[in-house]
DNA sequence: TTTTTCAGTTGCGAATCACTACCTATCTAA
DNA sequence: TTAGATAGGTAGTGATTCGCAACTGAAAAA
């Protein structure tokens, strides 16, 4: 893989921004059980077995970064329900990649249960890194290049309202 | 889509796995400089600017968990390699889903360097969720299921050598 | 031989974590 | 309408971990 060593804290990288939101211990467990079906304090702490100060103030992080939404229910105003934002949703490929890495290297077993595809009830295809056509590139496919240093495709031509 | 509480914690999940070898502090900013052609002590530390103390742990986590192999150079013996394993390398597609999430949502901006096709210099299609088709699935259109109760689907016959 | 470099280790104060007990608002039953 | 019971937290305390700086030890360079 090309090498591109530079000074790597001064590059616009969204990992640090991530992991400022996720980076904490229980973090990506909470989310997890999120994406479960989960979504009240009891049922995470119970579930995950974490303190409850620290739950509450990963929650409230959770929140702060609007990775989670907190909404008292109308009908009992003591629950007050944890439900996923769209951009916490959008953390679910991250997470996936995450679970199948240590399904594959750590545990060596399948996770139950598994994502399947509604339509069909087969499972997931495994997290990928593609080329923009859609071909699986592997790490030796592929180098670092700055942003301004790339040649945009050929785009097709866009149909457009002439005056 | 479809909920399914029930005992997480007994249920085996690659994530926890996954998080234990790298959910500490510091570690996935490590393996991204790796990927990123740094090598040794003294690049990590003055690039990630991490405390010399914390940084030979991780190392030595890194190692021990595989992800990391752990080589004094020959030409110079005081010189410590730490490279990338195919285990490590394939945490590949993790880091860039965090990575292109941290993007889209906290920074809004592309990072710079990007990964790019070698082939034909295009950037990387983002990480995403894929049926086993290849078609693109959002939350939405996936459920959870246990193993145990998906009907493979119909194989292709198999060549097999007939004694 | 002396100095410099590389890869750590050690000591110490600050921050964070986990465990337990407590608190407050709300709901339910008598 | 008062007495629990429950949901969602706080507060206090000790154990870990973190970050900084100084130090070490082996190997290379001068």
């Amino acid at each position: 893989m090309g090498e591109l060593k530079e000074d790597l804290s001064a590059i616009g990288c969204g990992l640090p921004a991530a992991l400022e939101a996720m980076g904490e211990r229980w973090s990506f467990l909470i989310l997890r059980a999120a994406f479960n079906g989960l979504h009240h304090f009891e049922e995470f702490q119970s579930t995950l077995g974490i303190a409850r100060n620290i739950l509450a103030n990963r929650l409230g992080r959770l929140v702060d970064h609007g990775i989670l939404a907190r909404q008292p229910m109308p009908d009992d105003r003591r629950k007050i329900e944890y439900r996923l934002t769209e951009k916490g949703a959008d953390l679910l490929p991250a997470m996936l990649a995450l679970r199948q890495w240590g399904e594959t290297w750590e545990t060596g077993v399948p996770s139950t249960p598994v994502l399947v595809d509604t339509r069909d009830g087969q499972p997931i295809r495994k997290v990928t890194i593609q080329a923009h056509d859609g071909r699986a590139l592997q790490l030796g496919d592929m180098c670092w290049r700055h942003a301004h240093d790339i040649t945009p495709l050929e785009t097709p031509p866009r149909l457009q309202v002439v005056a």
